[in-house]
DNA sequence: TATGAATGAGTGTTCATTCAT
DNA sequence: GATGAATGAACACTCATTCAT
């Protein structure tokens, strides 16, 4: 079994986005310089303008790969199993991961809310009703089946995505909080956010259980 | 003859935070341009310089007022009632409104978050743990009554949060949404913002209910 | 008899497009250079826009005030006189002048004529239509009082704007090309902009002269 | 074999040439583009480089050709015939059509004048001197045959070459002016280029005249 | 205290040119 | 010969900040 001779032959156009990713979500839109972006991916300024366009096509191309991918592997996950609870299980798992695609989905994604996603393509769209589709899904499966009550499936999906979204986003501020005031921090928020995922799936399925005999 | 008890207390440094507030939450803090919290104040630039500051200055007080007076609200809604239930239903409550104070402090927030902080004033770490305080102490003394299981308060409180603060301020992408996707969106995305507290209360209090007689 | 205080206080904006009236002559409007347009003003390059905006804008503006005191110098001499055919030598005589205004008016129109035009702002053709209504009046009265043979006015016009206007800007390469070329040159090629006028005079008059008895 | 006459003289140089001729025409040297010079013609940007050279030598070899093609058109017009009158009124009708090879000399000569002729190529003197000997030519025998009176050769030269050079390139200005102030313009402002060439055949002789018995 | 004007240091974008294939 | 890709050097324009009044 090869480990994949994956990005080998990467195009200059994907080695751009790949960075401009990193810099997007670590300074956001307006904070990123197209300087920067160009430094990050190795590359002319110049060939950044010509492999893709100006700072808003590259940011379109970013937030498109990222959601793209983030709803790919969400649907994905979500389609290997049958049980609805283990559905909603692999649904927040993806969410939880602070790695890879997701480590740049966070922070794009709530600057994109906060800004009322002034700057999302139509694209983004798209992949943002397929991750409310395969949530829906499992809920409306469970309630069908008993396992769940009916609940605003709309809500259980901010509840979801917006605690990790916020808990692996604010590590950098939960760290400096601890520093200066010890005394309110304790290890309860600084799990991994894999265990945190686990917190999250515990706390939702308590909340939708139907508890009703 | 007195000059008229015109604007009574409201100096230019405060007319001037008041309307940066706005122009932060709308843009963001590199999104903003110092023209524009001047021109929003109705204000000369140097004015603005002269009163508070340099665009960082003028930042710092927007994030501190607005922190301190979520804390304020927070902890005398909280501090009014004695029962724990009612104190996370008062907790909930005040996130839950997108109006006033909060229309500022939930896009401001969202994007320190996304931004590690990176502006984040000493004086606003000091209100995050205000605010963890209130909710903390009603978790444990529910635990503590046998109302409550043992959870991870800090996730609580970035369910409580991040649900609330992401429903508020995606308003907008979901209008946008809705409109290309008819078919995926119904009423249940277009409650108020105080339904949506309501739905986050009945959440949380399943989530956490001590089921175990 | 003062000599008139004139530009004494003349304010920043004037001072640039005194500045950009040469260096568009000089250059035209994609040769020339805002750095450029700064440096020959002496001011700094955002004080530029601060003060009339950007590159295009500074071309209008001295667009604008070229035609018309070009026009205003024009009508004023032709005004002055009440007879046609001295209306007539007072019309060329100031087209003839390669000093001051007409410096910069003759390579800018010949320029914005090559390129049709693009950059000439609405000002301009009200302008233009006060020099070509000068010259027509002064043409018909003369022919209602025999003085004159019917002609074409428009192309009376162009004979002697056009041949005054590339007498004058053609300076440079008479001279290079009488280097080159010395056999073909004469002090015929180098008479004076007064005297290419009085010559533009005795020819234009000739050609429009009512020889029937 | 012989690979088929196809292209039967037209190499890369000459298609770009002739592309880059109406290019250099429309926009001016520092208005066009060596991108839209390569896409004018056709062919890739570095195949232009490869085939000419940069965009001077591409500019060079515009004006040399043009200015050739008119200096020829010219002098065998005048050839042609032996009448210096005649001469005249061919002289005249090769600077009055605006179609072909004229199409770009008008423009291309009235900005090279406005710029002090800053990117002539000492190739493009010479044949300036041909057209002005031609013209010379004819009008000193005239002179010498009593048919004309004596004036200032470079001065006829301006006037011809001024006015149809002005008003063949003038015309989009002139439908502008026409839309804005339709009480100025009527149907003088309006004749083709060949009635211009006849008009000016007219003004010119009539100036030139010999009228003393 | 308030402000119109001025400015140094960026900041996104373009352009002529070169290079590897 | 021909071309897609790459790039250094400009270039137009902006922005946070300061200064004279």
């Amino acid at each position: 079994m090869h480990i994949a001779a994956k990005s080998q032959h990467d195009t200059t156009a994907d080695t751009i986005i790949d960075a401009a990713s990193e810099v997007f979500a670590d300074k956001g839109y307006e904070g990123a310089r197209v300087d920067e972006l160009a430094r990050a991916a190795g590359v002319n300024k110049a060939t950044l303008y010509y492999q893709i366009g100006d700072k808003e096509a590259v940011y379109h191309a970013v937030i498109t790969r990222v959601l793209a991918r983030t709803a790919d592997e969400v649907c994905a996950a979500v389609a290997e199993v049958d049980e609805c609870e283990e559905k909603i299980r692999r649904f927040i798992n993806i969410f939880a991961r602070n790695a890879g695609n997701m480590r740049y989905a966070a922070p794009i994604m709530l600057r994109e809310v906060a800004s009322g996603g002034r700057n999302l393509p139509e694209s983004a769209i798209a992949e943002m009703g397929r991750l409310l589709g395969a949530l829906g899904e499992a809920l409306r499966e469970g309630e069908r089946s008993g396992l769940f009550r009916p609940v605003n499936e709309f809500m259980v999906h901010m509840m979801i995505v917006g605690s990790l979204m916020l808990y692996s986003a604010n590590e950098p501020i939960r760290r400096r909080n601890a520093e200066r005031h010890p005394e309110i921090y304790n290890e309860q928020h600084f799990i991994s956010n894999e265990e945190a995922g686990e917190q999250v799936t515990d706390l939702v399925l308590a909340a939708i259980a139907n508890n009703k005999q």
